[in-house]
DNA sequence: GCAAATTAATGATTTATTCAAG
DNA sequence: CTTGAATAAATCATTAATTTGC
């Protein structure tokens, strides 16, 4: 209609930032005072319109909102599938010991539950040879070991192994492949749920 | 060196989903024992190393601390920003009344403390024509503003107004726009800070 | 629509830091 | 204080997504 500005607001940076801020702290519907002073304040940085202020409050909330909706609606998704597909599956779990409702989680043979263990099936680990693993890692790492005889001859380690050098020692890193469903079979059940990082809890890393 | 696989790991979305689930609830390091038993039965998707697990974990588990670290850091940046350029920018704020430190964000001037007011300003609602406006919206909404009377005659509205219809009521969003710099300088010095939703609280909502 | 080109994600590796034991 | 184990951070490299010109 005016002939003036054919053309939709595109916010500034500065105002975008502004508004974002705003929202963060909390003010997510403004009425029309706010937007008032809102409007006053950002058209320092560009031409700006009330109006514009009011879609952009209705259309972040609305958009946030929607975001929180499909993040909800896939982790039920997820979890959905991990119990139909894997926790349950008769190929990795004994069929005689799965007389648990699908949504159990406390079953013993579940991968959340195994994985809760602190009881390391040391059988396991050498399912392919390896005279050289002299134990199982203790609550800590990953199966880096280090030998300071394996860094002169890395020729003679099993060929599924990883070597590397770190300064002055080696690592080495076994393969598990793709090889061991059958070990899975006889794990023991073992402890509750708390998955909670056994080894570790580093949710709040220092920085 | 094998010829068999020089490509990297490529997680089908079962793999995946499931590592995201263990780390979801909780799983951010796990050991040795651990890694053999997610490798296991995720290798039931497809080829899949226990070198795959482990990195996926470390990386996953770095790259959510980045972003964490970015989603902090920009906050910060905004507020920043916010402080220098807007709330003691001196084009808005008299000049006379801004004796206050740069980062006290108790000063009446500041633009979240005049967006905390509950004492609207009417003054500066009508500051283009508009004998039409009978009264400031009332801690509610926007400045929409529901008219039998205005259904009928839209015409004779001022340009600056623009008009929507709700199902059997209409909407007035009024047009503070670009010209109202002037304006914000007699603001009144209202409220301290709790600018947490002054009219409704909607952060979480009901889905 | 498609395929080259560009960009973003992310798997894999290397380097630096932390921390506890001796 | 030194050393080694464990982890975090930085970086490299490849694959997936997206854009762009035809």
């Amino acid at each position: 209609m005016s002939p003036s500005s054919n053309t939709r607001w595109c916010p500034t940076p500065e105002q975008l930032m502004i508004l974002e801020e705003l929202y963060r702290r909390g003010l997510k519907t403004p009425n029309a005072s706010q937007i008032q002073k809102i409007t006053a304040h950002l058209s320092f940085y560009g031409k700006i319109q009330g109006k514009n202020v009011f879609y952009w409050f209705q259309n972040h909330k609305a958009r946030d909102r929607q975001k929180l909706r499909k993040k909800l609606a896939k982790q039920l998704h997820q979890q959905h599938l991990l119990q139909q597909h894997l926790i349950y599956n008769q190929q990795f779990i004994d069929p005689a010991q799965t007389q648990y409702s699908a949504l159990d989680f406390q079953a013993p043979n579940s991968v959340f539950h195994q994985l809760s263990s602190n009881c390391y099936n040391a059988h396991n680990l050498h399912a392919q040879g390896s005279g050289n693993i002299s134990e199982e890692a203790p609550e800590g790492l990953m199966m880096m070991m280090r030998h300071e005889s394996w860094r002169s001859s890395p020729s003679d380690l099993p060929k599924d192994c990883l070597i590397r050098t770190y300064g002055h020692d080696s690592t080495m890193i076994m393969d598990v492949g793709p090889t061991l469903i059958p070990c899975c079979r006889p794990l023991q059940t073992l402890e509750l749920f708390p998955l909670r990082s056994s080894s570790n809890d580093d949710e709040k890393p220092v920085i």
